[in-house]
DNA sequence: TCTGGGGTCCTAGGACCC
DNA sequence: TCTGGGGTCCTAGGACCC
């Protein structure tokens, strides 16, 4: 058995954690750059305040209402995952860590009668001791412990667990359950089912193989084996290496100089090498990306990438902030108002064997030993940039805005709530 | 004025090989 | 009119997730 663990409008939980007085209030956190908001309380969703729905365009409703408005706050919401995980692993011997706020939990070994009870107890110990409210699904796959976890969240929001133990209780959850609401399904096949007649998961589970397989490709007779109640989806207990790893922003405001993107551009690149020292991997390849803000139709659109192979697999700041950096030289193009960049690092490969180049020097032990201090110092401080590369600046104009920041509460001595 | 960021998996089709 | 068979690797694009 499974159980997916979620936690219910996460940001906005975690706001609320130390802003108690927010509670019962409509509250929205928006996402990077005051763009959209990506977490409603239920007050906010009542009011109809929809998912991703840009700030500047539910102006009059959170005027209105008096919506709480905050930006995002990822060190809080990291730290306070990270409690929430650590609770959960209590109680099981195996814990799937899905996403910031989601985990799957390994029910295998438990007594089967005491699933409901064990639930039950996991929300209320995850509430005493880390305040934040969660939703329980249990069932025999993945793919139904999310649908019986979204059934808790709407039909049953008092208790929060739901663990369907009978054939009529599993039938009415793949009955309630819309196509487009089930995991792995997504808007295009979510349209391309109902146009056949498939409405709702009990619909789906009843679907022919074959019809699926044609339409749905693998990934559709997966879905299918897991909606039987076959595990078709394996654990996954440790998190794998990453095979890519992106770096990107829009900027606070329109940039046009080539400089003031260098800045940003090199912030970011540096930014994936120290993701990829932090799980040991080198990168062969440098992906950069350039673009003009494509809902302004009043200017001209210009948007470009490219991808430059590295002579030798490396995770070093310096190196990958250079080739990032002629990267830009090469697509950059003057007479442009640019909103975003990025940094991308591909075709990576454990740091412990790197292909050596025939000729020049090899030996890199000062630049790990660098980078192993550059690190240290970052981490030490709290602040990503103390350390770092001259290129990236001071002038921080690309810097995005957060007009409603919320302190760092529990991660940084000088935030930490004051009680009088 | 103002519209997020970071990932994965799968397939089809082209390039290339013998 | 008629133009082989079989294989691998790579990439772009589409689908999905949070």
């Amino acid at each position: 058995m499974y159980a997916l663990v979620d936690c219910n409008n996460f940001y906005v939980s975690c706001e609320r954690l130390f802003n108690p007085q927010w509670e019962k209030k409509p509250v929205i956190v928006l996402s990077n750059n005051d763009g959209c908001a990506v977490a409603r309380s239920e007050e906010a969703k009542a009011i109809g305040i929809k998912m991703g729905a840009p700030e500047f365009m539910i102006k009059d409703m959170i005027r209105e209402h008096g919506i709480v408005v905050r930006s995002s706050n990822y060190t809080l919401y990291g730290d306070i995952s990270g409690r929430v995980m650590r609770t959960l692993s209590t109680f099981v011997p195996r814990i799937e860590l899905y996403s910031i706020d989601e985990a799957f939990l390994d029910l295998h070994d438990m007594p089967h009668y005491d699933l409901q009870q064990l639930a039950l107890k996991i929300k209320r110990v995850v509430g005493q001791c880390v305040g934040i409210p969660v939703s329980i699904g249990v069932a025999p796959t993945k793919t139904l412990a999310k649908m019986a976890n979204r059934y808790a969240k709407k039909n049953m929001r008092d208790i929060g667990v739901f663990y369907p133990q009978t054939e009529e209780q599993m039938y009415a959850m793949l009955q309630f359950t819309a196509v487009e609401d089930i995991w792995g399904v997504g808007g295009q096949y979510a349209a391309m089912l109902r146009s056949n007649g498939f409405n709702t998961a009990a619909d789906l589970r009843n679907a022919p193989d074959d019809w699926i397989r044609q339409h749905m490709t693998v990934v559709g007779e997966r879905l299918l084996s897991e909606l039987r109640g076959i595990a078709a989806i394996e654990w996954e207990f440790e998190t794998p290496k990453k095979k890519n790893i992106c770096t990107s922003r829009s900027f606070g405001k329109l940039l046009t100089e080539k400089k003031d993107i260098r800045e940003a551009l090199s912030t970011y690149a540096s930014r994936c090498a120290e993701k990829l020292r932090k799980q040991d991997s080198c990168c062969k390849t440098v992906h950069v990306f350039l673009h003009t803000n494509g809902f302004r139709t009043q200017d001209k659109q210009y948007s470009v990438a490219i991808d430059i192979k590295v002579e030798r697999a490396t995770n070093d700041t310096g190196t990958i902030v250079k080739y990032a950096s002629k990267a830009l030289d090469i697509i950059f193009k003057e007479g442009f108002n640019y909103v975003k960049c990025g940094c991308i690092v591909m075709d990576l490969v454990p740091a412990d064997c790197i292909q050596n180049t025939l000729f020049g020097s090899n030996d890199n032990t000062k630049r790990k030993k660098l980078m192993k201090a550059v690190d240290g110092i970052n981490k030490a401080t709290g602040v990503k940039d103390t350390v770092r590369m001259a290129v990236q600046g001071f002038s921080k104009v690309y810097a995005m805005r957060c007009d409603y920041l919320s302190k760092r509460f529990t991660t940084n001595i000088n935030e930490i709530k004051l009680i009088k």
